[in-house]
DNA sequence: TACTTAGTGCCATAGAGTGGCACTAAGTTC
DNA sequence: GAACTTAGTGCCACTCTATGGCACTAAGTA
Protein backbone atom coordinates (compact mmCIF):
# COMPACT_ATOMS: atom_id res chain seq x y z
CA UNK A 1 0.00 0.00 0.00
CA UNK A 2 2.53 2.43 1.03
CA UNK A 3 4.43 1.59 -2.78
CA UNK A 4 1.37 2.12 -4.70
CA UNK A 5 0.65 5.09 -2.51
CA UNK A 6 3.85 6.65 -3.54
CA UNK A 7 3.60 6.00 -6.86
CA UNK A 8 0.30 7.74 -7.19
CA UNK A 9 1.71 10.61 -4.64
CA UNK A 10 4.72 11.04 -7.20
CA UNK A 11 3.28 11.24 -10.95
CA UNK A 12 0.10 12.48 -9.95
CA UNK A 13 0.04 14.33 -6.73
CA UNK A 14 -1.09 13.60 -3.52
CA UNK A 15 -4.86 16.09 -3.61
CA UNK A 16 -5.52 14.42 -6.93
CA UNK A 17 -4.99 10.58 -5.77
CA UNK A 18 -7.91 9.18 -3.97
CA UNK A 19 -8.05 6.76 -1.43
CA UNK A 20 -9.35 4.74 -4.61
CA UNK A 21 -7.06 4.74 -6.77
CA UNK A 22 -4.44 3.29 -3.95
CA UNK A 23 -6.40 0.55 -3.03
CA UNK A 24 -7.18 -0.38 -6.50
CA UNK A 25 -3.79 0.01 -7.54
CA UNK A 26 -2.65 -2.13 -4.33
CA UNK A 27 -5.63 -4.73 -4.65
CA UNK A 28 -7.04 -3.88 -1.76
CA UNK A 29 -10.21 -3.23 -0.28
CA UNK A 30 -10.82 0.18 0.67
CA UNK A 31 -11.72 -0.40 4.92
CA UNK A 32 -7.98 -2.15 4.65
CA UNK A 33 -6.01 1.26 4.35
CA UNK A 34 -8.16 3.01 7.24
CA UNK A 35 -7.67 0.08 8.89
CA UNK A 36 -3.56 0.32 8.83
CA UNK A 37 -3.47 4.33 8.23
CA UNK A 38 -5.87 6.42 10.64
CA UNK A 39 -6.08 8.97 7.74
CA UNK A 40 -4.62 9.51 4.13
CA UNK A 41 -1.61 11.59 5.46
CA UNK A 42 -0.15 8.47 7.71
CA UNK A 43 0.87 6.65 4.36
CA UNK A 44 3.39 8.91 3.73
CA UNK A 45 4.94 8.90 7.56
CA UNK A 46 4.43 4.80 8.04
CA UNK A 47 6.91 4.27 10.76
CA UNK A 48 7.08 7.25 13.02
CA UNK A 49 4.66 5.54 15.54
CA UNK A 50 6.98 3.28 16.10
CA UNK A 51 9.89 5.39 16.61
CA UNK A 52 8.12 7.61 18.87
CA UNK A 53 7.24 4.48 20.92
CA UNK A 54 11.28 3.52 20.72
CA UNK A 55 12.03 7.21 22.04
CA UNK A 56 10.08 7.08 24.83
CA UNK A 57 10.55 3.52 25.85
CA UNK A 58 14.76 4.70 25.38
CA UNK A 59 14.22 7.42 27.76
CA UNK A 60 12.36 5.66 29.86
CA UNK A 61 15.03 2.82 30.58
CA UNK A 62 17.85 5.59 31.80
CA UNK A 63 19.20 4.95 35.30
CA UNK A 64 18.72 8.65 35.93
CA UNK A 65 22.60 8.74 36.21
CA UNK A 66 22.76 9.80 32.41
CA UNK A 67 23.65 13.67 31.40
CA UNK A 68 20.13 14.71 30.49
CA UNK A 69 21.21 17.14 27.60
CA UNK A 70 22.96 14.20 26.37
CA UNK A 71 19.96 12.07 26.86
CA UNK A 72 17.95 13.81 24.98
CA UNK A 73 20.35 14.07 21.84
CA UNK A 74 20.95 10.49 22.32
CA UNK A 75 16.60 10.00 21.45
CA UNK A 76 16.81 12.39 18.69
CA UNK A 77 19.82 10.35 17.02
CA UNK A 78 16.50 7.60 16.90
CA UNK A 79 15.24 9.58 14.69
CA UNK A 80 17.74 10.40 12.36
CA UNK A 81 18.55 6.80 12.48
CA UNK A 82 15.18 5.86 10.83
CA UNK A 83 15.39 8.37 8.08
CA UNK A 84 18.87 7.24 7.51
CA UNK A 85 18.06 3.64 7.60
CA UNK A 86 15.65 4.28 4.20
CA UNK A 87 18.25 7.36 2.57
CA UNK A 88 15.88 7.06 -0.97
CA UNK A 89 12.53 7.09 0.86
CA UNK A 90 13.27 9.82 2.93
CA UNK A 91 14.11 12.17 0.20
CA UNK A 92 11.43 11.15 -1.50
CA UNK A 93 9.40 11.98 1.30
CA UNK A 94 11.00 15.02 1.74
CA UNK A 95 10.57 16.09 -1.67
CA UNK A 96 6.72 15.36 -1.10
CA UNK A 97 6.35 16.74 2.10
CA UNK A 98 7.92 20.07 0.98
CA UNK A 99 5.30 20.82 -1.67
CA UNK A 100 2.08 19.44 0.13
CA UNK A 101 0.61 21.78 2.81
CA UNK A 102 -1.34 19.38 4.21
CA UNK A 103 1.35 16.82 4.75
CA UNK A 104 3.43 19.84 5.63
CA UNK A 105 1.13 20.69 8.71
CA UNK A 106 0.93 16.89 9.08
CA UNK A 107 4.95 16.05 9.54
CA UNK A 108 4.78 19.09 11.75
CA UNK A 109 2.45 17.90 14.56
CA UNK A 110 4.33 14.60 14.23
CA UNK A 111 7.48 16.67 15.27
CA UNK A 112 5.75 18.17 17.95
CA UNK A 113 5.19 15.11 19.53
CA UNK A 114 8.61 14.30 19.74
CA UNK A 115 9.70 17.59 21.58
CA UNK A 116 6.68 16.78 23.61
CA UNK A 117 8.21 13.33 24.39
CA UNK A 118 11.74 15.42 25.28
CA UNK A 119 10.69 17.95 27.41
CA UNK A 120 8.59 15.65 29.74
CA UNK A 121 11.60 13.41 30.00
CA UNK A 122 13.43 16.59 30.84
CA UNK A 123 10.70 17.79 33.37
CA UNK A 124 11.35 14.70 35.01
CA UNK A 125 15.10 15.10 35.35
CA UNK A 126 14.79 19.22 36.27
CA UNK A 127 12.01 18.62 38.69
CA UNK A 128 14.10 19.85 41.76
CA UNK A 129 15.46 22.83 39.67
CA UNK A 130 13.83 26.46 39.96
CA UNK A 131 12.45 27.40 36.39
CA UNK A 132 12.69 23.24 35.21
CA UNK A 133 10.13 23.37 33.26
CA UNK A 134 11.04 25.83 31.41
CA UNK A 135 14.18 24.90 31.00
CA UNK A 136 13.16 21.85 29.82
CA UNK A 137 11.06 22.61 27.33
CA UNK A 138 13.50 25.11 25.52
CA UNK A 139 16.26 22.31 25.50
CA UNK A 140 13.55 19.98 24.00
CA UNK A 141 13.03 22.66 21.48
CA UNK A 142 16.35 23.31 20.99
CA UNK A 143 17.67 20.07 20.35
CA UNK A 144 15.00 19.26 17.75
CA UNK A 145 15.85 22.10 16.12
CA UNK A 146 19.14 21.22 15.86
CA UNK A 147 18.35 17.78 14.90
CA UNK A 148 15.74 19.03 11.81
CA UNK A 149 18.34 21.64 10.71
CA UNK A 150 20.84 18.69 10.47
CA UNK A 151 18.62 16.69 9.20
CA UNK A 152 16.88 18.98 6.10
CA UNK A 153 20.51 19.81 4.93
CA UNK A 154 21.44 16.20 4.52
CA UNK A 155 17.70 15.44 2.78
CA UNK A 156 17.98 18.84 0.73
CA UNK A 157 21.41 17.36 -0.60
CA UNK A 158 19.59 14.38 -1.85
CA UNK A 159 20.68 11.87 1.15
CA UNK A 160 24.09 11.97 -0.11
CA UNK A 161 27.56 11.69 2.43
CA UNK A 162 26.98 11.17 5.76
CA UNK A 163 24.20 12.51 8.01
CA UNK A 164 25.83 11.43 11.50
CA UNK A 165 28.47 13.90 11.45
CA UNK A 166 26.67 17.04 10.82
CA UNK A 167 23.99 16.38 13.19
CA UNK A 168 26.80 15.70 15.76
CA UNK A 169 27.80 19.09 15.11
CA UNK A 170 24.69 20.51 15.36
CA UNK A 171 23.62 18.88 18.68
CA UNK A 172 26.92 19.66 19.92
CA UNK A 173 26.31 23.07 19.50
CA UNK A 174 23.23 22.76 21.64
CA UNK A 175 24.33 20.78 23.88
CA UNK A 176 27.77 23.37 24.86
CA UNK A 177 24.96 26.43 24.93
CA UNK A 178 22.80 24.42 27.78
CA UNK A 179 25.95 22.83 29.77
CA UNK A 180 27.45 26.62 30.06
CA UNK A 181 24.15 27.81 31.18
CA UNK A 182 23.67 25.38 33.93
CA UNK A 183 27.38 25.91 35.21
CA UNK A 184 27.02 29.02 35.78
CA UNK A 185 23.64 29.38 37.27
CA UNK A 186 23.77 26.37 39.36
CA UNK A 187 27.03 26.30 41.19
CA UNK A 188 26.40 30.27 41.73
CA UNK A 189 23.53 30.07 43.89
CA UNK A 190 24.86 26.76 46.38
CA UNK A 191 27.81 29.48 46.99
CA UNK A 192 28.59 33.23 46.25
CA UNK A 193 31.41 33.31 43.74
CA UNK A 194 33.80 36.86 42.50
CA UNK A 195 33.85 36.78 39.16
CA UNK A 196 36.34 39.69 38.35
CA UNK A 197 36.09 40.45 34.44
CA UNK A 198 38.95 43.05 33.08
CA UNK A 199 41.69 43.28 30.41
CA UNK A 200 45.15 43.11 30.36
CA UNK A 201 45.31 46.66 29.76
CA UNK A 202 43.82 47.49 32.96
CA UNK A 203 46.28 49.46 35.30
CA UNK A 204 46.79 47.37 38.51
CA UNK A 205 45.71 50.26 40.78
CA UNK A 206 42.37 49.62 39.36
CA UNK A 207 42.34 46.39 39.83
CA UNK A 208 42.96 45.85 43.06
CA UNK A 209 40.53 48.39 44.02
CA UNK A 210 37.98 46.83 42.41
CA UNK A 211 38.57 43.25 44.13
CA UNK A 212 38.79 45.23 47.57
CA UNK A 213 35.00 46.70 46.67
CA UNK A 214 33.81 43.43 45.36
CA UNK A 215 34.94 41.34 48.52
CA UNK A 216 33.72 44.39 50.57
CA UNK A 217 34.30 44.14 54.75
CA UNK A 218 36.25 40.68 53.79
CA UNK B 1 -20.03 32.86 13.78
CA UNK B 2 -17.12 33.01 15.95
CA UNK B 3 -19.57 33.42 19.11
CA UNK B 4 -22.04 31.29 17.20
CA UNK B 5 -18.99 28.63 17.15
CA UNK B 6 -17.52 28.75 20.24
CA UNK B 7 -21.12 28.23 21.90
CA UNK B 8 -21.85 24.95 20.64
CA UNK B 9 -18.19 23.65 20.65
CA UNK B 10 -17.86 24.14 24.21
CA UNK B 11 -21.30 23.03 24.97
CA UNK B 12 -21.85 19.62 23.13
CA UNK B 13 -18.07 19.58 21.60
CA UNK B 14 -16.20 20.07 18.14
CA UNK B 15 -16.20 17.03 16.61
CA UNK B 16 -20.69 16.76 17.64
CA UNK B 17 -21.05 20.71 16.36
CA UNK B 18 -21.22 20.57 12.49
CA UNK B 19 -20.60 23.40 9.89
CA UNK B 20 -24.55 23.53 9.50
CA UNK B 21 -25.07 23.91 13.08
CA UNK B 22 -22.89 26.82 13.42
CA UNK B 23 -24.50 28.91 10.37
CA UNK B 24 -28.12 27.91 11.31
CA UNK B 25 -26.91 29.44 14.67
CA UNK B 26 -25.70 32.34 13.41
CA UNK B 27 -28.12 32.95 10.81
CA UNK B 28 -26.01 32.94 7.84
CA UNK B 29 -25.18 30.50 4.44
CA UNK B 30 -23.22 27.71 4.62
CA UNK B 31 -20.77 28.79 2.09
CA UNK B 32 -20.47 32.29 4.18
CA UNK B 33 -18.75 30.04 6.75
CA UNK B 34 -15.62 28.80 4.29
CA UNK B 35 -15.62 32.40 3.23
CA UNK B 36 -14.08 33.78 6.18
CA UNK B 37 -12.87 30.99 7.60
CA UNK B 38 -10.72 28.01 5.14
CA UNK B 39 -11.69 25.31 7.58
CA UNK B 40 -13.37 24.39 10.54
CA UNK B 41 -10.47 24.78 12.78
CA UNK B 42 -9.68 27.84 11.44
CA UNK B 43 -12.84 29.62 13.24
CA UNK B 44 -10.94 28.81 16.40
CA UNK B 45 -8.22 30.78 15.77
CA UNK B 46 -9.56 33.52 14.18
CA UNK B 47 -7.27 35.71 14.52
CA UNK B 48 -3.57 34.35 13.58
CA UNK B 49 -3.30 35.29 10.88
CA UNK B 50 -3.39 39.35 11.33
CA UNK B 51 -1.02 38.69 13.93
CA UNK B 52 1.54 36.61 11.47
CA UNK B 53 1.61 39.45 9.34
CA UNK B 54 1.81 42.17 12.14
CA UNK B 55 5.11 39.83 13.60
CA UNK B 56 6.36 39.49 9.62
CA UNK B 57 6.02 43.72 9.11
CA UNK B 58 7.50 44.20 12.72
CA UNK B 59 10.72 42.32 11.85
CA UNK B 60 11.25 43.57 8.77
CA UNK B 61 10.19 47.40 9.97
CA UNK B 62 13.56 47.36 12.04
CA UNK B 63 16.90 49.06 11.00
CA UNK B 64 18.92 45.87 11.12
CA UNK B 65 21.10 47.26 14.19
CA UNK B 66 19.02 46.23 17.03
CA UNK B 67 20.35 43.12 19.33
CA UNK B 68 18.86 39.80 17.28
CA UNK B 69 17.49 37.83 19.64
CA UNK B 70 15.86 40.77 22.15
CA UNK B 71 14.20 41.80 18.45
CA UNK B 72 12.64 38.60 18.49
CA UNK B 73 11.93 38.35 21.79
CA UNK B 74 10.16 41.49 20.98
CA UNK B 75 8.38 39.87 17.91
CA UNK B 76 7.13 36.37 20.48
CA UNK B 77 5.55 39.40 22.80
CA UNK B 78 2.95 40.45 19.39
CA UNK B 79 1.54 37.23 20.31
CA UNK B 80 1.65 37.31 23.63
CA UNK B 81 -0.16 40.62 23.43
CA UNK B 82 -3.22 38.86 20.80
CA UNK B 83 -4.24 36.61 24.00
CA UNK B 84 -3.90 39.13 26.55
CA UNK B 85 -5.75 41.26 24.79
CA UNK B 86 -9.22 38.83 25.07
CA UNK B 87 -8.53 36.73 28.33
CA UNK B 88 -11.51 35.11 28.90
CA UNK B 89 -11.69 34.11 24.85
CA UNK B 90 -8.02 33.04 25.23
CA UNK B 91 -9.03 30.60 27.92
CA UNK B 92 -11.60 29.48 26.42
CA UNK B 93 -9.78 28.60 23.28
CA UNK B 94 -7.20 27.18 25.29
CA UNK B 95 -9.25 24.62 27.44
CA UNK B 96 -11.13 23.42 23.93
CA UNK B 97 -8.02 22.92 22.36
CA UNK B 98 -6.52 21.04 24.80
CA UNK B 99 -9.11 18.74 24.47
CA UNK B 100 -9.31 18.42 20.73
CA UNK B 101 -6.69 16.67 18.90
CA UNK B 102 -7.76 17.81 15.32
CA UNK B 103 -7.86 21.72 17.42
CA UNK B 104 -4.56 21.06 18.80
CA UNK B 105 -2.46 20.05 15.69
CA UNK B 106 -3.79 22.59 14.07
CA UNK B 107 -2.47 25.17 16.84
CA UNK B 108 0.84 23.26 16.36
CA UNK B 109 1.14 24.03 12.65
CA UNK B 110 0.11 27.48 13.66
CA UNK B 111 2.42 27.68 16.64
CA UNK B 112 5.40 26.35 13.70
CA UNK B 113 4.97 29.30 11.44
CA UNK B 114 5.35 31.81 13.65
CA UNK B 115 8.83 29.88 14.78
CA UNK B 116 9.80 30.22 10.53
CA UNK B 117 9.23 34.06 10.74
CA UNK B 118 11.56 34.12 13.30
CA UNK B 119 13.64 31.38 12.45
CA UNK B 120 13.89 33.34 8.98
CA UNK B 121 14.69 36.98 10.23
CA UNK B 122 17.61 35.36 12.73
CA UNK B 123 18.75 33.49 9.35
CA UNK B 124 18.80 36.82 7.59
CA UNK B 125 21.04 38.61 10.53
CA UNK B 126 23.51 35.68 10.88
CA UNK B 127 23.89 35.44 7.30
CA UNK B 128 27.48 36.13 7.78
CA UNK B 129 28.17 33.86 10.93
CA UNK B 130 29.44 30.49 10.67
CA UNK B 131 26.47 28.01 11.37
CA UNK B 132 23.98 30.94 11.20
CA UNK B 133 21.24 28.92 10.24
CA UNK B 134 21.59 26.30 13.05
CA UNK B 135 21.78 29.05 15.30
CA UNK B 136 18.68 30.92 14.23
CA UNK B 137 16.63 28.17 13.97
CA UNK B 138 17.78 26.74 18.08
CA UNK B 139 17.27 30.26 18.94
CA UNK B 140 14.05 30.55 17.16
CA UNK B 141 13.12 27.39 19.01
CA UNK B 142 14.10 28.58 21.75
CA UNK B 143 12.19 31.74 21.72
CA UNK B 144 8.91 30.22 21.27
CA UNK B 145 9.70 27.42 23.59
CA UNK B 146 9.91 30.04 26.20
CA UNK B 147 6.64 32.12 25.04
CA UNK B 148 4.58 29.13 25.10
CA UNK B 149 5.75 28.13 28.50
CA UNK B 150 4.84 31.15 30.00
CA UNK B 151 1.56 31.49 28.15
CA UNK B 152 0.12 28.44 29.17
CA UNK B 153 1.42 29.06 32.92
CA UNK B 154 -0.47 31.82 32.45
CA UNK B 155 -3.74 30.42 30.81
CA UNK B 156 -4.06 27.30 32.85
CA UNK B 157 -4.15 29.70 36.05
CA UNK B 158 -7.34 30.65 34.24
CA UNK B 159 -6.09 34.32 32.83
CA UNK B 160 -5.72 35.38 36.13
CA UNK B 161 -2.72 38.05 37.10
CA UNK B 162 -0.18 39.80 34.64
CA UNK B 163 0.99 37.23 31.80
CA UNK B 164 4.07 39.49 30.79
CA UNK B 165 5.90 39.27 34.06
CA UNK B 166 6.12 36.01 33.70
CA UNK B 167 6.99 36.03 29.83
CA UNK B 168 9.82 38.28 30.65
CA UNK B 169 11.03 36.50 32.95
CA UNK B 170 10.99 33.38 30.48
CA UNK B 171 12.32 35.44 27.68
CA UNK B 172 14.73 37.11 29.38
CA UNK B 173 16.52 33.17 30.26
CA UNK B 174 16.48 32.69 26.58
CA UNK B 175 18.00 35.62 25.70
CA UNK B 176 20.81 34.72 28.80
CA UNK B 177 21.50 32.00 27.37
CA UNK B 178 22.03 33.08 23.87
CA UNK B 179 23.74 36.07 25.05
CA UNK B 180 26.34 34.21 26.96
CA UNK B 181 27.01 31.88 24.06
CA UNK B 182 27.65 34.61 21.59
CA UNK B 183 30.26 36.62 23.91
CA UNK B 184 32.16 33.86 25.12
CA UNK B 185 32.46 33.13 21.64
CA UNK B 186 32.77 36.14 19.52
CA UNK B 187 33.92 38.98 22.10
CA UNK B 188 36.48 36.13 23.41
CA UNK B 189 38.22 36.10 20.45
CA UNK B 190 38.78 39.56 19.64
CA UNK B 191 40.55 40.70 23.13
CA UNK B 192 41.66 38.26 25.77
CA UNK B 193 39.87 38.96 28.93
CA UNK B 194 41.15 37.62 32.26
CA UNK B 195 38.16 35.94 34.06
CA UNK B 196 38.82 35.15 37.95
CA UNK B 197 36.99 32.99 39.59
CA UNK B 198 37.01 32.73 43.50
CA UNK B 199 35.38 32.73 46.91
CA UNK B 200 34.73 35.43 49.46
CA UNK B 201 36.92 32.79 52.01
CA UNK B 202 39.48 32.78 49.75
CA UNK B 203 42.43 34.20 51.62
CA UNK B 204 43.66 37.98 49.86
CA UNK B 205 47.11 37.04 49.84
CA UNK B 206 46.30 33.27 47.62
CA UNK B 207 43.50 35.94 45.33
CA UNK B 208 46.64 38.24 44.47
CA UNK B 209 48.92 35.84 44.01
CA UNK B 210 46.18 34.13 41.11
CA UNK B 211 45.69 37.76 39.70
CA UNK B 212 49.91 37.80 39.81
CA UNK B 213 49.82 34.88 37.46
CA UNK B 214 47.26 35.91 35.37
CA UNK B 215 48.61 38.88 34.41
CA UNK B 216 52.17 37.10 33.72
CA UNK B 217 54.72 39.68 32.92
CA UNK B 218 51.79 42.93 33.13
C1' DT C 1 -19.16 -30.69 13.13
C1' DA C 2 -19.80 -26.53 15.64
C1' DC C 3 -17.35 -22.51 17.55
C1' DT C 4 -14.19 -18.76 18.07
C1' DT C 5 -10.93 -15.24 16.14
C1' DA C 6 -8.34 -12.38 13.02
C1' DG C 7 -8.28 -10.37 8.82
C1' DT C 8 -10.58 -8.72 4.85
C1' DG C 9 -14.02 -6.71 1.51
C1' DC C 10 -18.41 -4.38 0.55
C1' DC C 11 -21.92 -1.07 1.46
C1' DA C 12 -24.26 2.87 3.49
C1' DT C 13 -23.78 7.08 5.74
C1' DA C 14 -22.24 11.61 7.68
C1' DG C 15 -19.87 15.50 7.05
C1' DA C 16 -15.99 18.66 5.24
C1' DG C 17 -14.77 21.27 1.59
C1' DT C 18 -15.31 23.00 -3.53
C1' DG C 19 -17.41 25.22 -7.33
C1' DG C 20 -21.19 26.94 -10.00
C1' DC C 21 -25.23 29.76 -10.33
C1' DA C 22 -28.50 33.26 -9.00
C1' DC C 23 -29.76 37.17 -6.32
C1' DT C 24 -29.21 41.69 -4.00
C1' DA C 25 -27.26 46.10 -3.11
C1' DA C 26 -24.16 49.40 -4.00
C1' DG C 27 -21.72 52.42 -6.99
C1' DT C 28 -20.43 53.72 -12.14
C1' DT C 29 -20.93 55.00 -16.88
C1' DC C 30 -23.42 56.67 -20.72
C1' DG D 1 -32.83 57.16 -15.60
C1' DA D 2 -31.16 52.71 -17.75
C1' DA D 3 -27.61 49.49 -18.47
C1' DC D 4 -23.44 47.84 -16.40
C1' DT D 5 -19.86 46.35 -13.11
C1' DT D 6 -18.57 44.69 -8.40
C1' DA D 7 -18.74 42.75 -3.84
C1' DG D 8 -21.10 40.03 -0.86
C1' DT D 9 -24.36 36.45 0.03
C1' DG D 10 -27.26 32.20 -0.21
C1' DC D 11 -28.47 27.89 -2.38
C1' DC D 12 -27.41 23.62 -4.55
C1' DA D 13 -24.88 19.73 -6.40
C1' DC D 14 -20.87 17.18 -6.14
C1' DT D 15 -16.43 14.82 -4.60
C1' DC D 16 -13.95 12.65 -1.32
C1' DT D 17 -12.48 11.43 3.46
C1' DA D 18 -13.54 8.84 7.27
C1' DT D 19 -16.64 5.80 10.17
C1' DG D 20 -19.34 1.84 11.23
C1' DG D 21 -22.02 -2.16 10.30
C1' DC D 22 -22.37 -6.57 8.05
C1' DA D 23 -20.80 -10.68 5.68
C1' DC D 24 -17.23 -13.74 4.20
C1' DT D 25 -12.93 -16.49 4.47
C1' DA D 26 -9.31 -19.00 6.74
C1' DA D 27 -7.29 -21.03 10.48
C1' DG D 28 -7.16 -22.96 14.79
C1' DT D 29 -9.93 -25.34 18.74
C1' DA D 30 -13.21 -28.08 21.41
Amino acid sequence: MIAAAFELFLTRGFEQTTIDDIVCLADVGRSSFFRYFPSKEDVVFPDHERCLAEMTAFLREGTGEEEPVARVCDAARLVMRMYAANPSFAVQRYRLTKSVPGLRSHEVSVVWRYERTLADYLRGRFAHQPDGDLRADMIAACVVAAHNNALRTWLRSGGQGDISTQMDRALELAQNVWRLGEEGEGAGQQEPVVVLVTTRKAPMWQVVREIESAFGEH
